[in-house]
RNA sequence: GCGCCCGUAGCUCAACCGGAUAGAGCAUCGGCCUUCUAAGCCGAGGGCUGCAGGUUCGAGUCCUGCCGGGCGCGCCA
């Protein structure tokens, strides 16, 4: 319908640069939008406002000349100029009515298009390090993910959806000394656990079944380790050993205390148990990550190891690729990779001066593997703590391919929980932090999924676990549900009376002559529009309060108008007009993964 | 100090490429259930869109400068 307008008003444009000499018309796009006021018809026009001037015209009068070059369709009741020269466009009951049949025909593909042509994107996020389960923050980007994911295939994009892991590295390292030290704890040895090591429960967890499988195979001379450790505390706080407050606040200080009890543990436990540690403990917990997500509708078609690449000798390949175009140097006995001529604002090490490679490198080799699958998008969800890191990254896409435009960063803000008035407080280092598993459990994956893209993803979240959690008017997610339960409720009631639903495509919908059910089904005709546009806009949070918009809509005609009357042309037009706003309800939902239950 | 994001009703947020009188929910107040689910509906009040300039037919939206908040600025990941 959209489109059929648009070609409408530009073949008027063509006509009047044709018979007037005003060149240039048919280059604007014509800015046809929906409008806001129903006084205004259901479409306008500004064009009228934008261009008269340059032709010496009045912006009325031209919108008047341009009215008069609109051809007639069977699609358009009426055409207005209206205010300082908008032309506003009323549509046809028959246009209206057509788009209802459509919903009905096309059902679940209602709102799809093919206007993505089939480009091929890639989705990263979520993509947290494998060090702890998934929190309420992660929660909020898996959601964003995954509906942003939703609309970019409903809109004819290729999409694969990616979870890179972080499976390489110091924080991996540091994680497996946790549960080593944990592990050593539950065989009875008790040493002292340093305060950045991950204090999570899930740590012990890990080490107990370590005990299960392995006995005490893993736990050789502890003499090595306790040495960096220091005394054990008797009681309260643990802490590094060997040290004073002031040693232990100095982060380079404790840093390099646990480098060197990783190397402590590795040289007394061994290589091998080291390993088995660490693959015991990511493999614990990137079940639990893929668990969480798959029971919140978030699946992956990858799970990408950063391992996968150091090992591979990718890392080495994406290294040369670099330095083959000149954009490595060596400086203080490292390699650097010279990303300020490619706009970031400092360059960044690659290789450090021990020879290891940096997190950079792997990301670089990374994304040199997207590039390389052929993606024309790579979309990468980040939370907003990540933005820093955006710029050096785009400067090696660059590098690597000359495609830096193909990267694609979307911030997600944090989440702040409030339990009604309460601040929640999550700290990852404490191990205190509320899981995105607890917040499914207590407030359900529907309320969690529709409330984490309720707002635009670069504004701050404010979750509040009661409003999740309350089964009422308060929560906006069963105000939306509530209005498909009632539809389904009402056609149950319609099979129970015997009567048959009505044909869409023969059913003759002259009965709706209400304004509330004009305004609703020209309304119900938006989808297909509001999808692109979440799309195009990587905004699923159009898509909520759209839907938010249809219920409200809805609710109001059914407490206005009986559906189930005995006229059977009025009832047949209403059980009609329902049955499309629950098409596009479910429609809705299903893009940002809720369910739309038919009874509540 | 520099960079990114954000300041809209008492609270939480919308506002499609800059459009016409800035909209919802919550909270407050007043109404509606012998009829399809009251998890609903109808009505009322509530605004200098942080401040000051600029751009133009038109600015919550774009530009500049302030003020306020969040985050980031490692040879960490």
């Amino acid at each position: 319908m959209r489109q059929i307008l648009d070609s409408l008003l530009r073949d008027a444009l063509h006509s009047l640069e044709d018979s007037e000499g005003w060149t240039g018309l048919a280059e604007t796009s014509p800015e046809l939008e929906r409008s806001r006021d129903p006084r205004h018809g259901d479409f306008t026009s500004n064009v009228a406002l934008r261009v008269a001037k340059r032709h010496g015209q009045k912006p009325r009068e031209f919108a008047e000349a341009l009215k008069g070059r609109l051809a007639a369709s069977e699609l358009v009741e009426s055409v207005e100029v209206a205010g300082p020269g908008f032309v506003n466009l009323r549509l046809s009951a028959e246009a209206i009515h057509r788009e209802i049949r459509r919903m009905l025909a096309e059902g679940e593909s209602y709102g799809s298009s093919d206007a993505g042509g089939g480009r091929r994107v890639l989705v990263e996020y979520v993509s947290t390090n494998p060090t702890g389960p998934l929190h309420v923050g992660h929660g909020r980007n898996a959601a964003y993910g995954a509906s942003l994911a939703n609309l970019l295939r409903t809109t004819g994009h290729t999409v694969d959806e990616e979870y890179y892991v972080n499976d390489a590295g110091r924080q991996i390292d540091i994680l497996a000394a946790s549960v080593w030290l944990r592990y050593v704890e539950a065989l009875g040895n008790a040493l002292p656990f340093p305060e950045n090591a991950y204090q999570g429960g899930y740590v012990r967890d890990i080490a107990a079944r370590l005990v299960e499988l392995e006995g005490a195979a893993l736990c050789s001379d502890l003499g090595p380790v306790a040495a960096v450790l220091g005394p054990a505390t008797d009681g309260g706080k643990e802490s590094l050993g060997e040290t004073d407050a002031a040693n232990a606040d100095s982060g380079e200080d404790t840093d390099e205390r646990m480098d060197r009890l990783i190397a402590a543990i590795r040289r007394s436990a061994g290589e091998d148990a080291f390993n088995t540690v660490l693959d015991a403990a990511l493999t614990d917990i990137l079940a639990d990550i893929r668990d969480d997500l798959e029971a919140f509708s978030v699946r992956f078609d990858h799970w990408f190891s950063e391992r996968s690449l150091t090992g591979g000798g990718a890392v080495e390949r994406a290294l040369k690729t670099l330095a083959a175009d000149g954009h490595l140097y060596e400086n203080d006995g490292a390699t650097w990779f010279r990303s300020t001529a490619l706009g970031d604002d400092k360059d960044r090490v690659v290789v450090r001066e021990n020879g290891a490679t940096t997190y950079l490198a792997s990301d670089i080799a990374y994304h040199l593997d997207k590039c390389e699958r052929g993606y024309d998008v790579m979309l990468n969800v980040l939370g907003s703590d990540h933005h820093g890191y955006l710029a050096r990254l785009k400067a090696a896409v660059e590098a690597l391919t000359g495609h830096g435009e193909r990267l694609e960063a979307r911030l997600v803000q944090f989440v702040v929980l409030y339990r009604g008035d309460v601040k929640a407080q999550m700290s990852t280092r404490s191990g205190e932090f509320v899981t995105l598993r607890a917040l499914r459990e207590e407030v359900g994956n529907d309320a969690a999924r529709f409330i984490y893209v309720s707002r635009s993803n670069d504004q701050h979240l404010d979750f509040d676990l009661e409003l999740a959690k309350s089964q009422s008017i308060d929560n906006p997610v069963y105000y939306v549900q509530y209005a498909h339960a009632r539809i389904a409720s009402m056609l149950r009631r319609l099979a129970e009376d015997g009567l048959s639903r009505p044909d869409a495509a023969s059913v003759d919908l002259g009965a709706l002559e209400q304004p509330e059910e004009r305004a609703l089904m020209v309304a119900l005709g938006r989808f297909p529009e509001l999808v692109r546009l979440a799309a195009d806009n990587r905004a699923p949070h159009h898509v909520v309060h759209y839907v938010r918009a249809i219920a409200a809509e809805f609710h109001a005609w059914y407490n206005a108008q009986r559906i189930l009357v005995d006229d059977a042309a009025v009832r047949d037009a209403r059980v009609t007009l329902a049955l499309a706003v629950r098409c596009v309800i479910r429609n809705a939902l299903r893009l940002v993964g809720v369910s739309a239950p038919e009874s509540m």
